[in-house]
DNA sequence: CGGTCGTTTTATAATGATTCTCATTCAATA
DNA sequence: TATTGAATGAGAATCATTATAAAACGACCG
């Protein structure tokens, strides 16, 4: 994947990263992987390129990433962190009881009428809205 | 609080749960606490009431109340549970840094055009919708 | 009342995800 | 290419949560 290759290199100069060969690799893989993964699907996908790469490595990695705003965190109540490639403007329906998490599309929030209950200073530039319920197979089973 | 005291003992009989004094109490304790609680807050507040409580009798319970519909569930990022007793209409705004919550009630969601995305059998009668967004302290930060 | 049986609680061990530690290696810059 | 602070790897440590097993409870029946 050239393009993630080159697009890495371009974020990790503009905020001052330094540019290691995991963190090339951990960085492709979760685009590459187009979901929402956990960091050990993440560190599985990674060793298939780099063997002796250390968990926490990922770890380390995917929370630079987080907080550089490479990526986004995606937890809802999940056992585990999950990690989201996808910085275009998306929103995330979550099964309250599987937790499985799946992308909607859609202007469904009313940004403005939102903004008027909005405490001062909170800042929506970056938001990401989780929409909570149950999934169809949850739902069936009850 | 006499009245969630009674509020108990409605739920429980209507969900078929055993009213034992420990569970009565971690419920009172959650209604009192205004909020959105940890299991070791809520275990600490107990405990004032009856010191002998297991940690796990706390951890039982409210995943049995989040089951039963009793609770929510809201976690966000953070690295812990977090339970709510609120059960009228409301959502949360949730700091992606900090991982603070706070209610938001209006109308800002569009549920029409929210369930023309949604996939099939998708089940919204119980939803919950977060917003995350970096709250006015961590984004003074920055 | 006293006995029985399934449920709940307690105390603690176990688990699993994540973070920490520190010795080693590497990337950026001069 | 030499230097130096940052990144990595291996494994230990931590923290939240769950599992386990024994004791206590409580509703029911006689």
């Amino acid at each position: 994947m050239r393009l993630a290759h080159e697009q890495f290199r371009e974020l990790a100069a503009k905020h001052g990263l330094a540019v290691t060969h995991q963190r090339q690799v951990v960085y492709e893989a979760v685009i590459a992987s187009h979901g929402h993964h956990s960091p050990e699907d993440i560190y599985a996908a990674v060793r298939r390129r780099i063997p002796s790469i250390s968990l926490a490595t990922v770890y380390n990695n995917l929370r630079l990433f987080i907080e550089c705003g490479l990526l986004r965190e995606v937890t809802p109540h999940a056992t585990t962190l999950r990690v989201d490639g996808n910085l275009k403007p998306h929103h995330h329906l979550v099964c309250s009881r599987c937790k499985s998490v799946q992308d909607i599309e859609g202007e469904f929030i009313d940004f403005k009428r939102l903004s008027r209950h909005l405490p001062d200073g909170f800042d929506l530039t970056q938001s990401l809205i989780e929409v909570f319920g149950l999934c169809r197979r949850c739902s069936a089973k009850k």
